[in-house]
DNA sequence: CGCCAATTTGGACTTGTTCCAAACTACGCC
DNA sequence: GGCGTAGTTTGGAACAAGTCCAAATTGGCG
C-alpha cells in the first residue's frame, strides 16, 4: 500500500482484495457517488456502457466478494433477482412494486417498538423491514 | 354449490376456481391443518408422497392462483426461491438463515412504532418484517 | 524481469419458474 | 345421463438468474 494508492484501491486492499482493473471499475460505479441499489445485470450493463470491459461472471464474483467483506449488503425484496445496497448501515427499504425501484429509508423513518427474543441458541443477525408501495389507488 | 360440498370444495368455488382433483389435493395439504410455509418444489414432493398425481406445473399454477385470490401470501426471504404462507393475516416472520426454516411471529411479537408516509401518489400495500437469526454465536 | 497465486473469462451447466399446445375434465344445459 | 365448451392440467421446451469450470491473464513480490 504505497502513497500513490487511490482511495478505491486502498479500500480494496484494506479488504484483502487485489485492486484489479475490473474491480476498480465496478467499485468506482458503486462507491464513487451516492448510495445505490444494483442488480448484477444492471451493474454489468452500466459498466459496459462506461467502456469498462468486464464479464458478467466477474460482476457476480465481485458483488459476492464485496458483500462477503461487508462493502455491500444484499437486500431481498424480489424472489427472482438479487439486489445489492452500497449503504451498509442500519436502515430499511421502500419498494415500488410496479417499477421494482428500491429506495433507502432514513434510519429514523421506521421505528421498531418491540422485537421478540430470538429462539434459544440463536442470535438476531438482522431485522429487515420492507415497505411495499403501489401507485394509488392500490 | 350443492349441500354435499366439502369445506375445501366450497373454498375453491367461493374463490371462482373449479374444484379439480389436483387443486383439492393441494388445498388439503395446505389448509387442512396448521398454518404452513411451502415452496413449490417441496409441496410437489409432498403431494407425490401422499399419492396425489399432480405435475409441478400445476403446483406452480395453483400456488400462484391461490395467491392471486388471497388464499396464500407470498413471502420474500430468499432471493432464489419463493415461499408461500397459508397465514394471510397480518404478521411477520422469523427466518433461520442456516436451515432456511421460516416461522410466523405472533402479531404481537413485533410492534412498529413509526412508519413513514408513502410517497405522493402511492399507498402502502404491505409492510414486511423479517427477523433473521443464526445459531449462536453468529 | 519472472514467477505464482489470485483473478478473469466464455461457455457450459444448474435451478427455479413460466410458457405452450395438446389432452383432459367440470359442469351447465337439454 | 350425454354433450359442448371453457377452464384446467400436463410434459417438455424455453427462459432467466446465477454458479461452475478449466484455460488464459495479471498483480505483486522477490
Amino acid at each position: 500500500m504505497q502513497r500513490s494508492d487511490t482511495p478505491l484501491t486502498e479500500i480494496l486492499k484494506r479488504h484483502g482484495m487485489r485492486p484489479t482493473r475490473q474491480r476498480l471499475a465496478l467499485a468506482k460505479l458503486l462507491f464513487a457517488g451516492a448510495n445505490r441499489h444494483v442488480s448484477a445485470e444492471n451493474l454489468h450493463e452500466e459498466a459496459l456502457r462506461e467502456g469498462a470491459r468486464v464479464s458478467l461472471a466477474t460482476v457476480y464474483n465481485t458483488l459476492n466478494h464485496f458483500t462477503a467483506v461487508g462493502l455491500l449488503r444484499e437486500v431481498t425484496v424480489d424472489s427472482n433477482r438479487s439486489y445489492f445496497d452500497t449503504n451498509t448501515t442500519d436502515h430499511h427499504h421502500l419498494y415500488f412494486q410496479d417499477t421494482g425501484r428500491l429506495e433507502d429509508l432514513e434510519p429514523t423513518a421506521v421505528r421498531i417498538g418491540k422485537l421478540p427474543d430470538p429462539p434459544e441458541g440463536t442470535t438476531i443477525s438482522r431485522v429487515d423491514v420492507v415497505i411495499r408501495v403501489t401507485p394509488r389507488p392500490g
